[in-house]
DNA sequence: TGCAATTTATGACTTAAATCATAATGATAC
DNA sequence: GTATCATTATGATTTAAGTCATAAATTGCA
């Protein structure tokens, strides 16, 4: 997260997005750095069966896309909007002059792309052959202590259907309904009130 | 990849190890910057119930563990040698120096996290949910495009066996060799010489 | 060269998640 | 406040990957 007023001086834009809308899609180029003023964005793309899946969910003041902006490559994933959102956007050309020009912002941009490698780390040990039960609890484990942390407040009015918490994690959507209930009941997770987990 | 003449400047040491050597342990606080000189390392760890989960596998040029140099973690995996290499260690303060004293490489090195953090999301939109064959056959197809070409020769002492391979996808080494079979019978994979995919 | 260890191979069986179908509940709009 | 749509719920069935057991082939080391 880069400082609005820094990024205003280097003729950053705010525009505001409805719901659903597409800021970006897979293999396009990069062309901005994004940045959340409020609302929220997911990244997502489609295997060949059409099934979506979910790269991860971004929040207010959280940035997202940037790989693309420094290395030479396409989106892997398109960037939708999941509520109407202000997003705040800055030329690609502008962006690395505002980063030659702040070394300390160069490196808290560092500093975040590690941070999300480290969790992606985390999460593919997750994920990867673990049981089901295992992988949604892990999940809201990570919501929990990551997303609730950094968005500060997070029964936020953008939840996660179980839908998504299935694309998020390569399951589908019953299997996710039976293994929270199965939890629920197990006492293993508290209260599951509809969509929003506390 | 920070080139070597730069980094003996700031006191890096080259340190040879023999194979399946422990550089560092899942947990542990990081305090060097790691560049492979040769050799092969892997980075891995295990779940629950014991079964391991290759994170990566790095190659001469090559760096790892660098996020948790970045912000304040642990390591969320182990890194051991998979042949005898010379790795090349500059301490964490030099390494800072460094990056502050030549932001150019300092480009490099956020670079190099954009580009992993791009095969992460490839990768996991690979492996999630999709079948198996699919999976084996990305893998494959990913380290023919990538390793291959970082690495320059791929048929290298180091190769993959179907038990390393089952852990880097979360599948089961009966599974990974029933697939390459019947690939190998359809004619999508090509030779496939014991280990060494060409 | 030969032997032990590792890796690959293959079959039988089990199981858990996907699939399919359909209903109930909760949200949203008119 | 009712109708429509989205989400959650649940049961029956299928299927593909996991598990277990055991053998064959390679590799590497003495």
């Amino acid at each position: 997260m880069i400082p609005q007023e820094i990024l205003l001086k280097y003729n950053a834009t705010i525009k505001t997005f409805e719901k659903d809308a597409t800021l970006f899609s897979e293999n396009e180029t990069a062309r901005y750095y994004y940045q959340i003023v409020s609302g929220a964005v997911k990244m997502n793309n489609y295997n060949e069966d059409g099934k979506e899946f979910i790269q991860g969910i971004f929040y207010k003041q959280q940035s997202f896309g940037e790989p693309p902006l420094f290395i030479d490559i396409k989106y892997p994933a398109s960037a939708v909007t999941l509520v109407k959102s202000d997003i705040l956007l800055i030329d690609r050309q502008a962006f690395f002059q505002l980063l030659k020009e702040h070394p300390e912002i160069h490196l808290n941009i560092t500093q975040s792309l590690a941070k999300r490698l480290y969790y992606k780390a985390i999460i593919a040990s997750e994920i990867s052959s673990q049981e089901p039960a295992h992988r949604v609890l892990r999940f809201i484990d990570y919501l929990k202590n990551d997303v609730a942390k950094t968005s500060g407040d997070f029964t936020f009015k953008v939840d996660y259907t179980r839908q998504q918490i299935a694309d998020i994690l390569g399951l589908r959507v019953e299997t996710v309904i039976r293994v929270i209930k199965s939890l629920e009941k197990q006492g293993e997770l508290k209260i599951i009130k509809r969509k929003v987990y506390r």
